[in-house]
DNA sequence: ATCCCGAGGG
DNA sequence: CCCTCTGGAT
């Protein structure tokens, strides 16, 4: 696929799935302390969950150093809607500390020093790069950028540090940062795993599994 | 019942 | 590659 297709592509996402109030609350982030510790509590839930506890778990821990010396059960009653919250707590508390002892407090702006952090894989962060630092270094690749990016005909691999490469050739810098934003919302709104709904689907006529199923 | 807007570990 | 960790949405 070509680069202007695929432009094409996510211009017509972009048109379809504005950002909605919860996500503009949760990439309205007073700082990237808050943006890295709400994006390691995200995984596997949603972000009206998450939104539902920033301000008592902010106003506890308004910064690494306060979150360092937390209780880690405090820290578990209050991200307890989030699930996974024990293992959650110890990663948050663990960053916290290690902000403190390895990087003097301050999130540090690389992919390498992100994903030292407990609770920080290559998707988180690349958010965090992305988003509280605008300087994206790359582009999140969770499940559903994974499928739909197959799928659709960005690129042929299926491991995600391959895609995320190939992604980052086809498109122009401006929308590595809401790739990941724009696929989820089409993943779960028409294209799932199970049951695509390719009748609902406006960029059909440029997806290749849509065009190579032969109907059209 | 089943599936996740992941990461870590065996 | 497989498993586990959780609550919530559907």
């Amino acid at each position: 696929m070509n680069a202007i297709t695929a432009e094409s592509i996510l211009e017509e996402l972009d048109h379809q799935y504005p950002c909605n109030q919860d996500e503009m609350n949760f990439l309205k982030f007073r700082n990237p302390f808050e943006l890295l510790i709400m994006t390691i509590l995200s995984a596997q839930t949603t972000d009206v969950t998450i939104n539902g506890l920033r301000d008592e778990l902010f106003s506890a821990y308004p910064n690494p150093a306060a979150l360092a010396r937390a209780d880690p059960l405090d820290v578990e009653r209050i991200i307890h809607s989030a699930g996974f919250y024990h293992s959650k707590a110890k990663n948050i508390i663990g960053t916290a500390k290690m902000l403190e002892e390895n990087f003097g407090g301050v999130v540090p702006r690389t992919i390498e020093e992100l994903t030292t952090l407990p609770g920080v894989g290559r998707k988180t962060a690349n958010i965090v790069t992305n988003h509280a630092f605008h300087e994206a270094c790359g582009i999140a690749v969770d499940t559903h950028v994974r499928r739909l990016s197959k799928k659709i005909g960005f690129t042929q691999n299926t491991d995600p540090e391959k895609i995320e490469k190939d992604l980052m050739k086809l498109f122009p810098e401006k929308w590595w940062s809401k790739i990941n934003y724009l696929l989820i919302r089409h993943g779960r709104a028409v294209c799932t795993a199970k049951k695509p709904d390719c009748m609902k689907c406006i960029i059909r006529h440029n997806c290749q599994s849509y065009i190579n199923s032969g109907e059209e």
